[in-house]
DNA sequence: CTGAAAGCGCTTACAG
DNA sequence: CTGAAAGCGCTTACAG
């Protein structure tokens, strides 16, 4: 059952069904109404891949997960914590459209070939990058052909950039980091160390920088020594911090994500030391686990919902109206206060 | 860049770049390596649509995740704290087979008809169902029109029923239910309370179904007050669990899934009873924050990777190699024991 | 408002 | 082993 079937049935030409099929003005309502009711009794959908080699768009967007730890079985799920929400926005936008999306997992440098691929056969017309290191030269590429595209925690470095030819959905981590040491200062910590993320990504560059400035606003110095390297894993986190607890003194720390807090919490306890009489904690993302800890951990929420919507809603709107449209947000984030810090006594 | 370009310089046919694309045995290898040299000089890659046009098969499957509950606002994470880990597999299988996967979500019954539009308008050539009720009549009706699908927990009822038609993988629910209160009964509890599922899915029928064959071997009497009704969700858990306590006594209570219990958990503590020491809880399910719950939730695991990828991989060989493939599994659940139960005295 | 015709970019018998 | 041609099922100027 194709148009020609049904334009035989209705007594008119394919033209005119097609017409109807895409609502055009030029009909008469006569016509419309008979060829809709010969489309309903004899199910007819217009195959998707003809409609797209005669000109249509396609209505698929791609979601790109990008992930390149080396995977243990654990990292998988404590990951996708993070990227979960974000995917579920991101799909109720765009159903909402009319628009699928298909969902790929980089995992490697080489599978951003498969990406690049997907938009050059014209399965997908835009995309949108989660996760991805800043500055990420594969992106840039994709970018610079010329498709459609957002990205989430990337930084644009100045109009030369090609990241400034799509659209950016930032968090404010600078602003999350400097709330989140704050928070610790005006608790009476002087001592506080960082934990930081993966340092090829945004949100960990702007995380650390957020810290150091609270600390300097505040009149503390900052210590190199209280300040280590994570890579956002929550083993990275366990074994970081068990290795911090065993040389500084601190009696505070501000831990890049919620994933690594998981682990630097096991390992605070597994020294005999308690959260938050001994060592005061505060994430960042708040992720689903994080208020079901124990203690329930204090972080700083990123709204991931939010950037979701932003960013597929963006991206369909210059691709259903054909635009370049560019754009460059910086979502707000809020500090979470549970159970995991205390008051410094006087 | 078309295949018509390529050819011209090549020197050759478009036949002939057509059979270099698809690999295909008759051309001579000099042939083949000019052609292929041209193609990735001029980074050539053929139009999807075109080649599904003309008889390729689309590489993309659906996968359809169905969620009918009232959302709020937390329900939705709870939810996909069970769906993601399955999400991540179905992906991972799917890329290794160079297979993309376009998920959707199915809110309410009418979304049905999207994915059903899917299939008509061959932008995927298969499809896995998760989170459907059992028997859902919307499923059967694809399965009719004789797409490739794969459902994962649903009962097959005999020969003539349409799910006998497609890829069936359920995990031992049964089993599952039985095993957890086996558990109870052998540490000597007696009044074992139940809450169950959402019961129009086959989880919750079998997961119950274990719980009273269990008991019934034991010589326990099955008490229907014992017995109490939700849906899955967190808040459900909560509210039964409340109610419950306030009118029966027992001293264990196996919860038909995580969420439920976590909601459980929080109504336990609120009626200032403890865990273990006043009520063993069992989950099932074993979600990511189940291992971090206060105290840690003794659950049952379902190998929800596992059942991905035997979902994901019998489906694409039916699809590449064209075959009607049916099949029902039975995948094994485990046991895991954490804090969340306790010996009875004697 | 409507139809005949060209064209989108491939694949696949068919013939040689 | 290779090419000319038909055909997949649409959309969109163009002409009326």
């Amino acid at each position: 059952m194709n148009a020609a079937d049904i334009a035989k049935i209705a007594g008119v030409s394919r033209s005119t069904v097609s017409r109807v099929v895409n609502n055009y003005g030029n009909v008469t309502e006569e016509t419309r109404s008979k060829v809709l009711d010969i489309i309903k009794e004899y199910n007819y959908v217009p195959h998707a891949s003809a409609q797209m080699l005669a000109g249509k768009k396609s209505k698929i967007m791609g979601l790109f997960i990008i992930d390149t730890k080396d995977e243990k079985e654990g990292n998988k799920m404590c990951t996708s914590s993070y990227f979960s929400p974000f995917t579920d926005a991101v799909i109720d936008a765009a159903n909402k459209q009319r628009y699928n999306v298909l969902i790929s997992m980089i995992n490697e440098d080489n599978d951003y070939n498969n990406v690049k691929e997907l938009f050059q056969n014209k399965t997908i017309s835009a995309g949108i990058f989660i996760g991805a290191k800043n500055n990420e030269p594969a992106i840039k590429e994709i970018i610079e052909e010329g498709y459609k595209i957002a990205v989430i925690e990337q930084e644009v470095a100045g109009e030369q950039d090609p990241f400034s030819k799509c659209i950016v959905v930032n968090s404010d981590s600078f602003g999350g980091g400097y709330q989140a040491t704050k928070y610790l200062i005006q608790l009476g910590h002087k001592n506080i160390a960082h934990l930081c993320g993966d340092m090829e990504q945004l949100t960990a560059i702007s995380r650390i920088e957020g810290y150091k400035k609270a600390l300097l606003d505040a009149g503390v110095s900052i210590k190199n020594n209280l300040i280590v390297k994570g890579d956002y894993t929550e083993e990275s986190g366990y074994k970081a911090v068990k290795k911090l607890l065993l040389k500084e003194k601190l009696t505070a720390i501000f831990i890049a994500n919620d994933s690594m807090s998981i682990g630097a919490m096991r390992a605070i306890e597994e020294l005999g030391l308690k959260i938050p009489e001994d060592i005061s904690v505060v994430g960042f993302d708040d992720i689903e686990v994080s208020r079901h800890l124990q203690p329930s951990l204090t972080t700083v929420r990123v709204p991931l919902f939010q950037m979701a919507f932003m960013a597929a809603n963006n991206l369909i709107k210059a691709n259903d109206e054909n635009i370049d449209f560019y754009a460059n947000y910086k979502i707000p984030v809020e500090l979470i206060i549970r159970n995991s810090c205390k008051q410094m006594e006087v």
